[in-house]
DNA sequence: CGGCTGCTTGATCAAGTTCAACTTTTGTGG
DNA sequence: CCACAAAAGTTGAACTTGATCAAGCAGCCG
């Protein structure tokens, strides 16, 4: 089932088997594509939404010299653009990080869900409201942690988003993130973030190879980047975090 | 008419004279309060959704140390926890910078509203979309801009909300804020902005008396802060800017 | 193989914080 | 309305964080 992992991710409320129906016949094709691609451009005008199924995707804004400033990370199960479906356009930009797998949704079936389908209209309503309640941790993070918080912010929010859509095993997940990247979604340079790293792995706080990181010390991170799950609003069947 | 101003500020869609009829009908209550006052508490359960008539309000999340960085600055004609009503509790507290004017709307009228109105429905859902369109704007401010640029920046985002509301007269506008205040929207400290902002002024960008400001170089300041206005998806009537 | 990108490390520099002191303004109670 | 306390505004000096500049090394892709 295809929308199953953005019900795990971003499900709360009971869905019955005809909603469900509908969100899988709502979707218009099932595509795959490169690491590194953009998926939009900020401005251009949307008639489809996309939910990712497979890989990592990021939102970005860029200043003046080019250089960008990431507004959101992507895990499978979240919708990359459907406040695109509101707003007709994007005030940023969407481009893959790994390669990914993404099923799109057209404006004009999502229509017929907010006109017909208010219990499913509702549930996407929620997932952006989620959107919006993560890039408010962000704007939280960016505006009162010092490096060593901040990403020790992200790798929880990581973590515990992965959790939900079940993509971690052991405390580990693939991570195919460079340090530049992360760097595009501290607020920081890749060099500070390199350092700043190698003291959290030396402090045993993580474990990392080439693409993937294990998580040794939950609890230290979530302390560390004054992590609490709460904003995602996690099913109330497990109010616990921290597997 | 009450919703006026929510029309001005947040409405995208012509709505009819019935919808109009029914948020007007929808209301349950107006009030008063006080400056520096609690409206909600980050947490606690949610069973109505408030509307900003008149004043300033902010939403604040708060560090280890119970310093606090703003998430969002209200201005009239905004919905204060209309995310509420999706989410049932928020991650974040909401206070009164001013003295302000709240109209308040019962989560079963809106449940009614989501069921039986979707023009309405989706007008609601597009106000929430812009608040997480200015989210993101404040995460790239907050993580590519220097001081300087994110005090700029800001400046331009309220000087532009209350022009859209109809709250800027000749370039100025009340404006109650402390440097403390701008502090916690910026993420720096109240002596820093102090700095900057008398560089700002020395300038020529803009001049302040007690409680307001007035924007001399609108174009300045838009450049020092990289702010351009179309995130907030202006009314297609003035896609201009810089009155 | 060659070149690009990422990773790593050091040295220097600048931005912004912290601490501290003092002045001005605002709000409150008598 | 005045006195006083609390908060905001201002300024300087020392200090810290993270950026910038620079250089070498290691993977990876074509």
């Amino acid at each position: 089932m295809i929308s199953r992992k953005f019900l795990m991710g971003r499900g709360r409320e009971q869905l019955s088997i005809s909603e469900r129906k509908m969100i899988e016949s709502s979707i218009s094709s099932v595509f795959e594509i490169a690491a590194r691609k953009p998926l939009v451009r900020h401005g251009e005008s949307l008639d489809k939404s996309m939910l990712l199924l497979e890989g990592f995707v990021c939102r970005y804004k860029k200043d003046m010299t080019g250089a960008r400033q990431a507004v959101e990370f992507h895990v499978p199960g979240d919708f990359l653009d459907l406040h695109g479906f509101g707003l007709k356009r994007l005030d940023h930009d969407i481009e893959t990080i790994s390669e990914a797998k993404v099923a799109t949704f057209n404006h004009d079936v999502l229509t017929i869900i907010t006109e017909q389908w208010p219990n499913l209209s509702k549930s996407l309503w929620f997932s952006t409201l989620l959107d919006a309640s993560m890039h408010r941790k962000w704007i939280f993070s960016h505006g009162r942690l010092r490096a060593e918080g901040r990403i020790a912010n992200f790798l929880c929010e990581i973590y515990v988003r992965l959790d939900m859509v079940g993509l971690v095993t052991d405390g580990a997940f693939h991570f195919p993130l460079t340090q530049p990247d992360l760097g595009e979604i501290t607020g920081l340079t890749g060099v500070h973030v390199n350092r700043v790293l190698r003291s959290l792995r030396s402090q045993g706080f993580f474990a990392a190879d080439r693409r993937s990181i294990q998580i040794l010390d939950y609890e230290g991170l979530a302390r560390l980047g004054e992590f609490n799950a709460d904003y995602l609003l996690p099913p109330s069947t497990s109010a616990k975090r921290a597997p």
